[in-house]
DNA sequence: CTGTATCCACCAAGATACTG
DNA sequence: CAGTATCTTGGTGGATACAG
């Protein structure tokens, strides 16, 4: 539909096209990330998965792993036993996803109390 | 709430500590990347925003502002012109952010073509 | 153990109309 | 020009029950 330009790069705004609607707003809901950096330094089972994330439902543990597999990031293996077994591991594409983000998540670590002071500030200037 | 650790390092969920939720969440948003993208080169005023931003209502607009302001990611500038002319600009804390989300959408830029072929695969694989 | 199937509440976000 | 105020709605995500 549109785009906007930054340092001379063209950044699209409709579906197809924009790397940011399909790649940055598919992992900026609400459990993606978390999920992602569960699996960083070993693959892991589903309940597992559910313990350590504390406060995730089944319904958007499946859900959302079903997303990251779909986009190529997570590959799930069952594993026919009983109880059955099902393994998540991060791919070679979910590796340098989770990479690039987890530069995101270190500068708004290290940037967090700016951050928070910058909106107690600005709270207390627009004071209700 | 609780945390997930990853590569040795605390991951919080907690809304009082955790930088995912309260850093990458804000920013995961429809618009606030699309927006700080705009402002990377010179600032801008709100109209002119709302027209290189294709496809965003004057109230997204408005409060994703606020909300960046707020954050302090977003300097507000009025003009008490006639008629009243408002800018805005990247702060210092905006420009960092905006360097380390763009290393994520470059990613993401360059790996489209592979996630767009994942998605096609598992379409096949899982037909309805 | 690893899911699927429903139902439902909430809220982000669009449309529209109005204002300093 | 740069907003605010309402109203409405589609979709995300939680709870719960059930199944292979």
């Amino acid at each position: 539909m549109g785009s906007i330009k930054s340092n001379g790069r063209r950044v699209f705004l409709n579906d197809e096209e924009c790397p940011i609607r399909n790649v940055v707003a598919q992992i900026g809901d609400k459990w993606s990330i978390l999920i992602m950096f569960a699996l960083i330094d070993a693959p892991d089972r589903f309940n597992s998965l559910k313990s350590r994330i504390e406060g995730i439902s089944q319904r958007m543990l499946t859900q959302t792993l079903r997303d990251l597999e779909r986009d190529g990031f997570v590959l799930r293996t069952v594993y026919p036993q009983v109880p059955v077994k099902v393994e998540y591991e991060l791919t070679e594409l979910g590796k340098g996803l989770s990479a690039s983000v987890w530069t995101l998540v270190s500068w708004a670590d290290d940037h967090h109390a700016d951050i928070r002071k910058a909106r107690q500030q600005y709270d207390e200037v627009n004071a209700e």
